[in-house]
DNA sequence: ATCCAGGCGTTAT
DNA sequence: ATAACGCATGGA
């Protein structure tokens, strides 16, 4: 029933925006391929943190030349979390990472991308980074839904905001599907470019001048500026 | 200075 | 079953 409104979000969105092309990351390291291990421990450095902090962690790794499995592996813990210190609680990731390193080389070794389900076993992968992974580093077309993702379609009222993480993954995704949008690409685009608005326009404190869901009607969220004190 | 950012696991209610 | 808390850096 919000079928359209998710539709043509998109749409507004791309046409606000354009392509995000979120990874491979452009730079001076490998811009010519995509790595699944960088995009997999990306994952996880992005957790909670600013996209750039990430990144810098991914670059100090590729500075220490250490973006593989084996020499993650080889590398004292206290080491490896000193180096991806700007992502912040870096020794959590330090010890996960070097467990994903692990798991990583075996589906080499085997061949084979992961299962959800075997993500999810996993001590530090829960389900947005999980689908991070399947759809950034191994093309499988699952909807990412984070925090801002939740918000924008909260406040568009697609959804509840305290909707349940599956839920709205499948009601986007049968939603997409029926306009036969449900292939990894839009996939991407599309929460990447959820990323985009919500930096811009859908922050927590709302900037909803200039946004474009706004204005072309489909978001009638009213950004209350502070009126807290009501009786 | 306080709040937030491409979450997750553990522990308390 | 859900809520609260710890993890930690860097920018606004």
């Amino acid at each position: 029933m919000h079928n359209k409104k998710i539709k043509e979000i998109y749409n507004l969105l791309y046409d606000e925006y354009g392509p995000q092309g979120w990874w491979p990351i452009k730079g001076k390291y490998f811009p010519e391929k995509e790595d699944p291990f960088e995009i997999t421990i990306g994952a996880i450095l992005a957790q909670n943190t600013t996209w750039k902090n990430a990144q810098r962690a991914i670059m100090r790794l590729h500075d220490a030349d250490l973006m593989n499995p084996e020499k993650i592996l080889k590398l004292p813990e206290e080491k490896l979390a000193e180096i991806i210190k700007p992502s912040g609680y870096y020794n959590q990731k330090a010890e996960r990472i070097k467990t994903i390193s692990r798991y990583y080389m075996n589906w080499q070794k085997q061949n084979r991308i992961p299962g959800r389900n075997e993500l999810l076993s996993i001590k530090g992968i829960g389900p947005e980074t999980a689908d991070s992974i399947l759809l950034y580093a191994y093309h499988q077309p699952v909807f990412v839904i984070d925090i801002y993702t939740k918000r924008l379609f909260s406040r568009t009222g697609i959804a509840n905001e305290n909707i349940k993480y599956e839920k709205l993954q499948n009601r986007i995704q049968s939603e997409l599907l029926k306009d036969h949008l449900n292939d990894e690409k839009v996939f991407r685009e599309y929460h990447a470019l959820i990323v985009e608005h919500a930096k811009r326009h859908c922050r927590k404190k709302p900037e909803c001048g200039g946004c474009v869901l706004k204005i072309k009607g489909i978001c009638m969220y009213k950004s209350t500026n502070k009126m807290e004190g009501e009786t």
